[in-house]
DNA sequence: GGTACAACTCTCAGCGCTGAGATTCTAGCG
DNA sequence: CGCTAGAATCTCAGCGCTGAGAGTTGTACC
């Protein structure tokens, strides 16, 4: 019963401790420009979640909902409420899916299609300004490292699904 | 008006289209760890952003609510909600402050202290799985990167908040 | 063809958190 | 000393999203 203020530290190894260091200020990083982006599109009434269904839908074009489910990384829920509100703003559509009565497409309509021209560019802009403390080279480092970190990391996750219960 | 199903991009620079690419795989990868991390603690109850009272309660000492608000990035609203909690739990416990009746300390309780030491090196490990697909050096080179970039993301923020219009 | 199973979407209760306002207290100034 | 500005915390309405379950349609195997 020690009656330090400072406890002593659990035994974690030095490894350990450097990827536990690398986990909050990747969190701490990823926060800070999360805020940025969303001080953007709130701009324009419009959530990060929002902005990147209209992002996907302009890049690929029309998506099966699940499609865009699996690329943004949200539950089934979440897509129905998305495209939901998106189509309440009249920027997406949902088209029937003649090969499966299922499915349902999202579709840019016009005024989604202009908007997000309009406002792309600015968006572009306010992330590159938020990332502008490293350099180019700096830039393209962090790319490939955090590239393959997210690849690796997803991949544990579906090998432990696979395989549940050890 | 084009016809196409790809519509022509609009005018963003290879170097802003850069920068969205490293904000996309830097939102992949805090997902991806983010998840694993919140799987771990969620064996326990917990929510990631409990974890993190208990955390830096445990390695920081008693803090002021306003401190760990500041810490963990939460709201003022958010403090009270995850102190609640862990006060429910037992975990951890709120004392006056002598010098400023309006402040509080949070304060590990014993019980909460001997679940840290149980639970964190668990937790770093579970951490450090989810880094693996780095190696050290890759760690210590992503770590820099993203410390330089949250930091200045950061700073970017607060000159915005001291003058909010142009 | 029927039957079981899986895939796609939607519904809905509820969780975690935000942010504006209320409350309580401190500090500084005349 | 009284007063005001501001800080620390709490309250509470509400947002964005999750995830289990329901409804519907496709698929594969008897």
């Amino acid at each position: 019963m020690s009656s330090s203020r400072r406890p002593s530290p659990p035994d974690v190894s030095p490894a350990e401790r450097d990827a536990l260091r690398l986990w909050v200020v990747l969190s701490r990083a990823h926060a800070a420009i999360a805020t940025h982006a969303a001080a953007d599109v709130a701009r324009h009434g419009l959530t990060l979640a929002e902005f990147g269904v209209l992002e996907a839908l302009y890049h690929k074009g029309p998506m099966l909902l699940g499609e865009v489910q699996r690329s943004l990384l949200v539950s089934s829920g979440g897509v129905t409420y998305l495209v939901d509100r998106l189509e309440q703003r009249g920027l997406v559509r949902r088209d029937k899916c003649a090969e499966d009565r299922r499915a349902r497409y999202a579709v840019l309509t016009d005024a989604g299609t202009a908007f997000v021209r309009e406002v792309f560019p600015q968006h572009a802009a306010a992330v590159a300004g938020a990332m502008a403390g490293l350099s180019a080279d700096e830039q393209r480092v962090a790319r490939s490292l955090l590239r393959t970190l997210g690849t690796q990391a997803a991949e544990l996750e579906a090998e432990q699904e696979r395989e549940p219960a050890a």
